[in-house]
DNA sequence: GACAAATGAATGAACGTTCATTCATTACGC
DNA sequence: GCGTAATGAATGAACGTTCATTCATTTGTC
């Protein structure tokens, strides 16, 4: 019986999927290693041969998130417009391969950074890359130049950054809606922010 | 020996204190009893005097959460000038009496709403009662009505909620720093924020 | 049969909760 | 006022449970 779960790469990765369905439904610490390792189909010991304790998977699970921003990134960079670029990382919790659960799970990482310091560190590496490459791609964009008000381009990545994690902690309040339903009202934030941005100056206003 | 912390009342409010420092610091589910009875002096049987468990400690906990709001809420009802009112809501959670502890305990309250249905209840409740709270406040105001483009008030408050939201989101990462600090760049994004609603109509424009 | 992969019962620490017990305070009979 | 009985706030050791972690054992592969 040798699928395709067998290298140890592959069992790490199932252990971890498994991890983040589990702390989505439950937190990181209600959530025991069993619930994991019922979750991944195998047994308990199994977990320790590919990470050292609890902490090594919550660390791990944190890594691959900081490695989900940077793709979201990436996909917001390439977008044709600025607009669509913050409809792309205005919606990615919301309509990613795995839905909802993501809110849940960011929220409880940040309730999580406020106390474990390493956690926390993670956190603000994450955002504060994240918030450089948006600034970045502000600057370089060409509507913004043409309509933003007397705010520099770093402020403008703070507002839409605040906003976007605002409207992440409520998603979690709607998770028992469907996914489509809130992607459609992140996306009128989205739109509402972009309409305040640059409305005043009627030539570049879109939607 | 009969200090004032003999009524009944005055324990419920000093364990509470006390819970609130413990889950503010380690979090709703591993603040244990034993936390908690240290944090206010007694021992953990007394606790279970005046609470059934430990979730009717968590749910009172909730309970006084709503009350600050509304105390809030009716605080920026005063202010003078909508600018204002903004201010004493976004500035709320970083200048009270309990400084940055705020912060902590409310993204663990937003975690555990994602998973305990009875708190997602108190927690939407007190949201949309807020809400609905800023929504007259804006329809009421004058500035909103002269300056504000094509959006309802309703529309504005979520934005504002929202960028409040994320704003305390992302205190949580900067729980070290001193709070005049956190409160000096949050009265930035809410000026910030308030410039992008009415500088495009120099009349209205304050700051 | 040798080696690694995988199991899950066993372990002990920590947790929420209970309750028999203590003791300062109050109420009462005289 | 004084001695005694009654009270109930407060204690913290003890209980049953759950959890993270370990490891002797089994399974599967070559």
């Amino acid at each position: 019986m040798s699928s395709r779960l067998d290298t140890p790469t592959d069992r790490r990765e199932q252990i971890l999927r498994a991890a983040m369905i589990c702390f989505a439904r439950r937190g990181f610490h209600q959530a025991s290693m069993h619930d994991i390792s019922a979750e991944a189909g195998i047994s308990v010991g199994l977990i320790y041969r590919y990470f050292e304790n609890k902490d090594a998977v919550i660390s791990a699970i944190a890594d691959q998130h900081k490695q989900r921003v940077q793709e979201l990134l990436e996909r917001a960079r390439q977008a044709p417009s600025l607009l669509e670029a913050l409809e792309v990382l205005f919606t990615a919790h919301c309509c990613d391969n795995t839905p909802q659960v993501i809110s849940a799970f960011v929220v409880d990482l940040f309730a999580e950074a406020g106390r474990n310091p390493r956690v926390a560190d993670l956190v603000r590496d994450v955002t504060t890359t994240a918030m450089k490459g948006v600034t970045d791609l502000i600057a370089k964009s060409p509507e913004a130049l043409a309509g933003m008000q007397n705010m520099s381009p770093r402020e403008l990545a703070e507002l839409i950054f605040a906003l976007n994690d605002g409207m992440l902690m409520r998603d979690v309040l709607a998770m028992h809606r469907p996914p489509e339903q809130i992607r459609e009202r992140q996306l009128k934030v989205a739109r509402n922010l972009w309409r305040l941005l640059f409305s005043h100056s009627p030539e570049t206003a879109i939607a």
